[in-house]
DNA sequence: ATAGTTATCAACATTACTGTTTATAACATA
DNA sequence: TATGTTATAAACAGTAATGTTGATAACTAT
């Protein structure tokens, strides 16, 4: 007896556009990703979370292997576009970055190091992706966050003058600085601030001051 | 046809102690790591690497999960009794750190950041792993590391008295940036350093330096 | 309407990865 | 030499993941 005729759901179809259907199956690839970390990756588990069967993803991505690939790009360009928007905030304020006002320095370090996003782009990192699919926009990215860096140098350099080519190497040093000291706080961060004796929520805090005020 | 009676290779046994065979499996397991990503650690490829069947794993570490725990724990630990060295060869030439000479710092780069330690660091993050069974070690190590620093901080202040708790907590967050930077620089530095414009040989050790000259 | 396209699903096929069992070779010890 | 222990291997089993095929529902364009 059981289930006498209740009759099979006939299963409605929804059909999406390619578009849609990809961004629909990356952000439930990246909510499992943040979940459950990379061995969540399974398209069946993902094409669950997403309500479609795996065979669709696969219709869509060729292989598990090319989800995998476009989630890493894709996850890198939403990564450096969020940055670019701290960035573009601060310069529509017309604000002073450093030393007085650590606040865009922190809100790169909570995009790039807080809420996992590190542990993402680590992900992406570790698995030898060379990201060459995103290159263009990452180069352009990089080029306006350095823009920026260069304006604030010289803000903070005020009456001294700084030639062109020193600021600019600076500006890239500090960029790299700063976004290599935010990956590896947000990927190691938690273990190894608790390992040296860092401890407490003000912790955290305290770091970055500290940090933002030798930047310059 | 084929193959009439080439006998079927007897296959000599090579009987190891425990230990020998976890540390070739354990050797093994690292260099596809280093090889291939996370996704190289699997038992049967390990296995294949190492000279033994996959049974053989399972027999000596439970499980492939075993297998992996104990393969972090073992990075971790190597990875800081390198850099305990490093620290320990300094002392005992008794040379200045800070900011004449750099050689300390260097060294904890390539430990750190090279030759793939810090992916494979990186590896053991992203994973989840608490390593709680390599915890006494880690908190020790930190602990030396940290007295080595605050010996150089003192030592940069000269004449300056400097308090105790005000060079322990200096030391600190020293040794978190420092250590934050190399793995950032290990896991994203190849990628990051060409996006940004960092690029030749002599790059990398420009902004070594320069990071170097501005941490005390 | 009609025809063509394709995003979707269901069922099947296949590989690959882990784990199990049994036998034996290598070594230690008495 | 005899006996026991165990590290190793080979073959098998189970399971989970990927990939394939054919049919169809949803949409587009004529």
């Amino acid at each position: 007896m059981a289930n006498t005729a209740t009759a099979e759901a006939p299963k409605k179809r929804i059909r999406r556009s390619p578009e849609e259907a990809r961004a629909l199956i990356l952000r439930a690839a990246k909510s499992r990703l943040k979940a459950v970390g990379p061995e969540g990756l399974q398209i069946k588990e993902i094409a669950a979370i997403a309500g479609v069967t795996h065979s669709t993803i696969l219709h869509h991505f060729g292989s598990a292997e090319d989800l995998r690939i476009s989630l890493a790009e894709q996850m890198v360009e939403e990564l450096l576009a969020d940055i670019l928007a701290v960035m573009e905030t601060r310069e529509e304020r017309d604000d002073k970055v450093f030393p007085d006002d650590h606040t865009v320095l922190f809100r790169v370090f909570e995009v790039l190091s807080d809420d996992g996003h590190a542990r993402l782009l680590a992900w992406t990192m570790v698995r030898g992706g060379d990201l060459s699919g995103a290159e263009q926009t990452l180069r352009a990215s990089f080029e306006r966050i350095q823009a920026g860096v260069v304006m604030a140098i010289k803000a903070a350099a005020g009456d001294m003058v700084v030639k062109d080519e020193v600021a600019e190497r600076h500006a890239r040093f500090i960029i790299y600085l700063v976004a290599t000291t935010a990956v590896g706080d947000g990927i190691a961060g938690p273990n190894l601030a608790e390992l040296i004796g860092l401890t407490g929520t003000e912790a955290t805090k305290d770091f970055r001051d500290w940090f933002a005020a030798r930047l310059f």
